[in-house]
RNA sequence: GGAGAGAUGGCAGAGUGGUUGAAUGCGGCGGUCUUGAAAACCGUUAAGGAUGUAAGUCCUUCCGGGGUUCGAAUCCCUGUCUCUCCGCCA
């Protein structure tokens, strides 16, 4: 959620903002609103001061055994007067709410201005030793080698619950969960983070607070029996671990690592792009969330993004390195580094993760502050997240840039321990 | 799923209609004492909003929502959550 002072104080800083990040302006009707707002409050606050004035007076006329009736019925009309204030005020505060929720979060300065992905800027590429762009023998895609190897079944998966959710067996199994173990443990014994397994079924308060809602509201799994929604991403739980809490400033920076699977409807995506693991509507994923004092997330992002790469350094992956522009940005961060794995198969590179600096956004959504040392105040702290990483595609990349020509498939080293065994045919 | 109890400040915990934004304890912060620390003692310590250059002034908030009343932490209704017992159960 956008501060609505500094809507008030540089409306047109905010109005270039939307504009760069293709939202809608609605910087002119906020303040019409807030100025609505204010002058409501100004009218309420006056007519309860009154009221309590007299809230002391009557206890003292009473002992004095005066007469209160006069009084009783001119609060009776104040009191009348404030509930019908008080209602109009929480029209207009409703209307403001609304217009925040759906409104995203402004880009940092550094973050390049374009309007669609085709304005992203690589601003790195990493290639294992002896890698290339071309092979020298026919590569199989994943679906291919996980029919071939019987370590992947998308049909039986949709037999079982509809198109979008794999089905691993045998060793394809074993490698996935291989793969996750090797992430948490990698992050948990080199970076400094504290694991968590958080729930998967989180409540409405918690997917409004890391920004899902109301805006990508069709995007997302629900159980309306129980009101509950199946995690798109461990960001939601993970980040509102501390959601309405304040938090000490020594505790920063608070680094969270945590498996779980994800659970994303995505619909009318059919066709390109969304074949076997390319799109599916559940996927592992090791997610990372960090709370930090503000004047250091930016640090803390380059930081994130560096963790997320020397797991696919780890695994020998070839990947490039994305700084979305302005266009391309999601609804809540203000700056996000794509890591892209590079699949030869399809002979294009697969977003396996997306970091993100959120400065205070989720923080007012879900009122996560800490108690500044110096001020004795309470602000509200920055959040970041990254994938580190998610599962699927980095298979598809795992998976197919580790085949031999004769379509069998070497385990990275790093999971071999957790594997226990090294190839797969 | 059934029955009962409860939800108050950073935490614990009083308070059952009128200077109660809220006793008390703990914790935090500042000070006295001390070479330093601890102990002891003294003081201080909620959040949000409106207004104002500021000092300040005012308003709101005792789980959420609604109601009764001149006035609600306190009474009534309702929702949510927690705990205890029973049932079911990986």
């Amino acid at each position: 959620m956008l501060d609505i002072k500094l809507i008030r104080e540089n409306p047109e800083l905010v109005r270039q903002g939307l504009l760069n990040k293709n939202a809608k302006d609605i910087v002119d009707d906020i303040l019409a609103t807030d100025e609505e707002r204010r002058s409501l409050i100004l009218k309420t606050d006056e007519l309860k001061a009154k009221r309590n004035q007299a809230s002391v007076q009557i206890p003292q006329m009473k002992k004095a055994g005066q007469d209160t009736s006069a009084v009783f019925a001119e609060m009776k009309l104040v009191g009348d007067q404030i509930a019908q204030f008080d209602f109009q005020l929480r029209e207009i505060e409703e209307k403001i709410e609304t217009i925040l929720r759906h409104t995203p979060n402004l880009s940092h300065a550094s973050v390049p201005v374009g309007k669609t992905a085709e304005e992203n800027v690589e601003t790195k590429q990493w290639l294992p030793d002896g890698f290339s762009f071309q092979n020298d023998f026919k590569v199989l895609d994943h679906i291919e080698l996980g029919k071939k190897l019987k370590i992947l079944d998308f049909e039986r998966g949709t037999k079982i619950s509809g198109s979008g959710f794999p089905l691993y067996i045998g060793k394809g199994a074993t490698l996935e969960r291989a793969l996750i173990n090797f992430m948490l443990d990698y992050h948990l014994q080199h970076h400094g983070y504290t694991e968590v397994m958080p729930p998967i079924l989180v409540n409405r308060e918690s997917m409004k607070g890391t920004g899902q809602i109301p805006k990508m509201e069709e995007d997302m799994y629900f159980v309306e029996k129980d009101g509950l929604y199946p995690i798109p991403t461990a960001e939601v739980p993970i980040t509102n671990i501390h959601r309405d809490e304040i938090l000490s400033e020594k505790e920063l920076p608070i680094k969270y690592v945590g498996y779980s699977p994800c659970f994303r409807r995505e619909a009318g995506s059919y066709g390109k792009d969304s074949k076997g693991f390319l799109r599916v509507h559940q996927f592992n994923k090791v997610e990372m969330v960090k709370f930090v004092k503000p004047e250091t997330s930016y640090d803390e992002l380059e930081l994130l993004v560096k963790d997320a790469e020397d797991i696919l350094h780890e695994l020998n992956v070839p990947y490039r390195l994305l700084l979305l522009c302005t266009g391309d940005l999601s609804f809540s961060a203000a700056k996000c580094y794509d890591i892209e794995t590079w699949s030869p198969a399809e002979n294009k590179w697969l977003e396996a993760s997306s970091c993100s600096n959120f400065e205070a956004f989720q923080a007012r959504r879900a009122n996560i502050r800490f108690r500044n040392e110096t001020t004795k105040k309470p602000e509200f702290l920055h959040t970041l997240n990254g994938s580190g990483l998610a599962t699927s595609r980095l298979m598809v990349s795992i998976l197919e840039n580790n085949q031999t020509p004769e379509g069998k498939i070497v385990v990275p080293k790093v999971l071999q321990k957790y594997t226990g065994f090294e190839i797969i045919d």
